[in-house]
Order: structure tokens, then C-alpha cells, then sequence
DNA sequence: GCGGGTTTACCGTCTGGACGGTAGAGTCGC
DNA sequence: GCGACTCTACCGTCCAGACGGTAAACCCGC
């Protein structure tokens, strides 16, 4: 037990080294094989196919932010806990070590769309989850989404190269987004004097649904 | 010429279509020569390699994106002028249309990723331009980073069908943007009586440098 | 506590098929 | 009749998956 799911594990981070190091195009049974020190018959004893090993890889990807989400305290119940926990477990906290892993798990992502898109269903899905939960937040769904874009966008640009934010003007784009935060939580804030207000623009715009 | 020229767009267009329907792995020369009404010689005679052919999928999107900029009025070196434009680019005018033609794009880079990694640079090279047209465009860096990572992410999660907003809520999270945007603007409004002043939360955070 | 049987975990080889790329022979407009 | 363009074989390679084998771990009656 113990011992395969040890090798499971290794075989799956091998497969991420790989698609990391040389891209999701050769990443094959044999080159995530002899990355995890196993044979290729080997990753066949544990996952029967390609598309399975994948698939576990996605898994490994949602349930992984899942896990980030609660150890933000996304899940406290308190308005505006989960879109914080959102912004946080995405821009993490600290950048460095954050990033590779952040890169690691993409490679999930990558290696399934480039497989085939419906092994993205399980994503799907929690992306639904997640939007779902999100728009019930407390916050306008607007400022909710907002936020969240903002963190998929920094994600997805960190992934794939395409001018990723250098570090300080990362953490302003999150300091930023965490007022906006605070200010939709606090749509009619009794402006007290000096206090400059923040609301508005926040105001809920009707009561949205949520994502397909 | 012209001839050869419109053989070239329905290759590309053929290509395009295949990733969209089959995904990526189904991209193959044979593929997108039957998609295109021609045969897989005529295919390499107009791209010399595969890669060729990813690559010009990818130029394709990337000078589409600036297309869509000038046509935005990002050009016009108002402040604030490209950083709306870029929103508008990409949330679109109206959403039904724009949206395949996202998608479509999209394919470009997905197909991009999915051969090698490296097919992207031109793609890259044109993200850090944008980027640092944004960060000079007048507004602070930080909020102008804001916006494009919103775009980015509404992009990327439309491109994957990751829980992409609806269309009313889409629209929401637009005019947020914008009116965020507008106060980034307008750092020091010298409120006018009953207009709500949108400002504070956007007032320049040193002056951040642009992405490497 | 030992031998026979079963399961778990893994290895190495083989094959059928797909795919990128090549060679060369048309075809057709000018 | 030349040159741009397109086609039809064809080759070599790569890879997913099948398959048969092996060796240790684990029962389990006795």
C-alpha cells in the first residue's frame, strides 16, 4: 500500500518534471517512466493508460488548491473568507517557492488540454464549485469574479511565460485587489469623516447566477 | 499570390477549426490538410514544418490582439487609452460573436504550448510589450496590471471553458473594471458634491517596473 | 514456522499504427 | 514551357499498449 502509493506519487511528480522540463509533447509513458526510476511496464501496473495518468495529474491539481483554499481559511464561513482564501492561495505568500509549485501543477493542466479537453472535465467541475462559491461569498458577485479573473489571469500568465508580474508589482496588483476586497465587503460603510470610502462601484448589481 | 495566400488562410483557419473540435493531439498536418480541402503535400508546401505551421497560428493571434487594440483606440496616447482598450479587446463588444473568435485564437496558443513550449516566444515577446504599454499608460502600474490580469483571466478561463462567467455577469465585472479604471484615473478628484468619488485604493504605489 | 499458493509490484520485449517529412510526378494558368 | 502549386506514394521513427515473465510480500492451514 504504502509502497505504491509512494510510487504513484513519484510518478506523477515525474511526470510534471517532465512537462516542465520539455514540454507536454514528450511526455510519454517512457520518459515519465525512466524520470521516476521505474520501467515503462511499471507506470502501466499503476495507471493502465495514458489518459489515466492525466487524469490523476488534474486530480492532484484541484485537490491540491483545495487543500491551499482551507489553509487560507476559505472555508470559515466569515463574508468575503473564501474570494480572500482565493486571492491568497493563487498570489501566495511568499513568491518564490510558491511560483515553482504553482508551475508544477499547471503542467497538469497543459498536459491534459494538450491530451485531450475533456480530461479537463474534473477541473470543470471544480472550477464550477469554486465560482459557485465564490458568488455566494457575500460580496457582489461582480467584485467576487473580479477578483478571481484577476487571480486566474495571474496564474495562467505565470504558467505559460507571457510576462508574468515582477515580484513587487505582483504584490501591489494584490494589495490592491485586497482593498477591493475590503471595500465590496463594506458596500455602505457610514463614511466616517476622514475615512476615505471605497465603496461604490460595488454596489450589488442584481442578484447574478453563476457560471455555467 | 492571392491565390496561395487564400490557400495559407484556410490552412490556418482548417487548423484552428481541428484544435477547437478535436483538441490538440488531433492536430496533426493530415488533419488539417483534410480540413482544409487539400492534400498533405499542399499543406507542406505552404509550411515547411509543423512547427511553421503552429507558429503562424500564433502570429496570427497576436497580431489579431493588436488589431482589436488599435481598432479599441489603445493607440491613441490618452492616458488610461490603452489599458481600456485592452479590456475591451478582450471582454469584446458584444459577447456572442467575439467570443468564438476568442476561442478560436485561442487555439492558436493552445496548440502552441502543446508542440513545445518554445513556439510561444513570439507570443511572449508581444505580452511584455503590452505589458509595458500598460504600466506607462498613465494610470498607476499597479492598477493598469489589475485590468490586465482580469482580461488575461477571462480569456484563459474562456479558452478552457473553466467556469467561464455568464454573460451578465461578465458584463458586471467589465464595468467594474472600467469604473476602476476611471478612478485610476483620477488619483485626486476633488469631490463634487453628490458624484461618488471612486478613488483611493489606486493611489500610485511607488513606481513599479514592468515585467522581465 | 513452514511450505504451497495467491497477490502485489514491477520488468523487458514486441507490435501495430500513426505521424512528420521526402521524392517525384502531375496540373494549370500565364 | 515555365513556374507556382498540388498530389500520391513512400520511408523512418516514435509511441501506446499488450503480453509474458519474475520476484518479493502476504496469507494460511497445519
Amino acid at each position: 500500500m504504502t509502497r505504491a502509493e509512494d510510487t504513484r506519487e513519484r510518478i506523477l511528480f515525474g511526470a510534471e518534471e517532465v512537462v516542465l522540463r520539455d514540454g507536454v509533447a514528450h511526455l510519454t509513458l517512457e520518459a515519465a517512466a525512466s524520470q521516476a526510476g521505474i520501467s515503462k511496464g511499471g507506470i502501466l501496473y499503476h495507471f493502465h493508460t495514458r489518459a489515466a495518468l492525466v487524469t490523476a495529474m488534474v486530480q492532484r491539481l484541484s485537490s491540491s488548491f483545495d487543500a491551499d483554499l482551507e489553509r487560507e481559511g476559505g472555508l470559515s464561513g466569515r463574508p468575503g473568507a473564501f474570494t480572500k482564501a482565493y486571492l491568497q492561495a493563487t498570489f501566495g505568500s511568499s513568491g518564490e517557492v510558491a511560483e515553482g509549485r504553482q508551475r508544477r501543477l499547471g503542467a497538469a493542466v497543459i498536459a491534459g488540454v494538450a491530451a485531450d479537453p475533456e480530461l479537463l472535465e474534473p477541473l470543470r467541475e471544480r472550477f464550477v464549485a469554486w465560482q459557485h462559491a465564490l458568488v455566494a461569498d457575500g460580496l457582489s458577485p461582480a467584485s467576487a469574479s473580479l477578483v478571481r479573473l484577476a487571480a486566474d489571469g495571474l496564474w495562467f500568465t505565470e504558467l505559460l511565460g507571457l510576462a508574468p508580474l515582477e515580484e513587487d508589482l505582483r504584490s501591489s496588483v494584490r494589495d490592491e485587489l485586497l482593498a477591493h476586497l475590503d471595500s465590496a465587503l463594506a458596500p455602505h460603510p457610514a463614511p466616517t469623516a476622514s475615512q476615505a470610502r471605497t465603496g461604490r462601484g460595488t454596489r450589488h448589481p442584481r442578484g447574478g447566477k453563476n457560471a455555467p
